[in-house]
DNA sequence: CGATTGGCTTTACACTGTCAAGTTGAGTGA
DNA sequence: TCACTCAACTTGACAGTGTAAAGCCAATCG
């Protein structure tokens, strides 16, 4: 495999820029590949094509998301109330999907890949989550309350991404601290 | 060449057809022009180019987006209980995304656009979402609530789409039943 | 009748992903 | 030392894409 300079690597990092400065457009296999300084076809032969790359950038993006989710989970002292816990790691990922659009939409497209690197990654991500709210399951049905907790918070997530969906309501993070007060209470 | 139906709502309809066939990426000005029986370039002198297409596409798609909740609710008898109302038509907004995810996923990508048509477009179809779920209100704060019933319903449309996000579990309709009840209960 | 205009076609160009073939260069074995 | 190998690239070509400019042409209008 590559010792010298590791271009696969360089490669992903060189998406993940393109991805934050230019959108999800952006994202080309040649565009990469001159900002990386390689012909036109290199990244193509260290992954499988375009498809490819991009699966390698969203796994690379989960485990940027499972960093920022610990960080914020870590900047809360140890023994901090469990509901102030599960609310920065919530809204740590609801601001990784806003500071970070294009590749969070990557990373939730290409989550149906058989991929094993990305289902792993994104397994890692998903278990600081679960870690946070399984306090609060109390008597209700385990699956349907991890549902409903998680999806609440990827559907705030992808709605207030770029914009509200009614575009009057300007959807903010403490409506958020509501709507999840209202869940876990 | 058609000379009853304009030739822009063919190219619409064409879109459509084209997307729940082959997908986002099936959609393309020069095979919608192709399907359509036209030149490569007619699609693009009637819309702005391809952004254009795309955002007259998802706004025909948020109003069968509308259609569908509006008949979901209709299916139910008039004196029908409210949460069952309310269930039904959420039940149709994850049924859509499940159906026609590649137009789902184009309309909401649309949706920051400032196109006029858009707007009250997708307006139309949350002020039906909106009248569900009033009832459910009660003492808490209206806003909060609303955020948290409609991310939660978008939040469990998107992550069922096409998977679930942990592989391991499988998301369910009947699960979001669950879910819905612990936040409207 | 000639001019104009809107709907579409034709042509051209830059850019994309992908494939096949070529190049290069560092190792390897005898 | 000297071929040989083989993986990491490069080069070149091709089909497909969006877009812009120019051309065409029937209907409309003054």
């Amino acid at each position: 495999m590559p010792m010298r300079g590791d271009l696969p690597q360089l490669l992903i990092k060189t998406g993940l820029d393109l991805l934050d400065e230019e959108g999800t457009e952006g994202l080309t296999l040649r565009r990469i590949a001159a900002r990386a300084g390689v012909s036109h076809a290199a990244p193509a032969h260290h992954f499988n094509g375009l498809p490819g790359l991009r699966t390698a950038i969203a796994t690379q993006g989960f485990r940027s998301f499972l960093h920022e989710l610990v960080s914020a989970r870590d900047a809360l002292p140890p023994d901090a109330d469990p509901f102030l816990c599960l609310l920065a790691v919530n809204q740590a990922y609801i601001r990784f999907s806003r500071r970070r659009t294009a590749l969070f939409r990557l990373m939730f497209d290409q989550l149906p890949t058989e991929d094993n690197d990305l289902r792993q990654a994104a397994l890692a991500a998903y278990a600081i989550l679960q870690d946070h709210w399984t306090p609060f399951v109390g008597d209700r049905h385990p699956a349907s309350f991890e549902t409903a907790i998680w999806a609440l918070t990827h559907g705030f997530a992808a709605l207030s991404m770029d914009r509200p969906y009614p575009p009057d309501t300007p959807v903010n993070l403490s409506s958020y601290e509501d709507a999840l007060r209202l869940l876990v209470g």
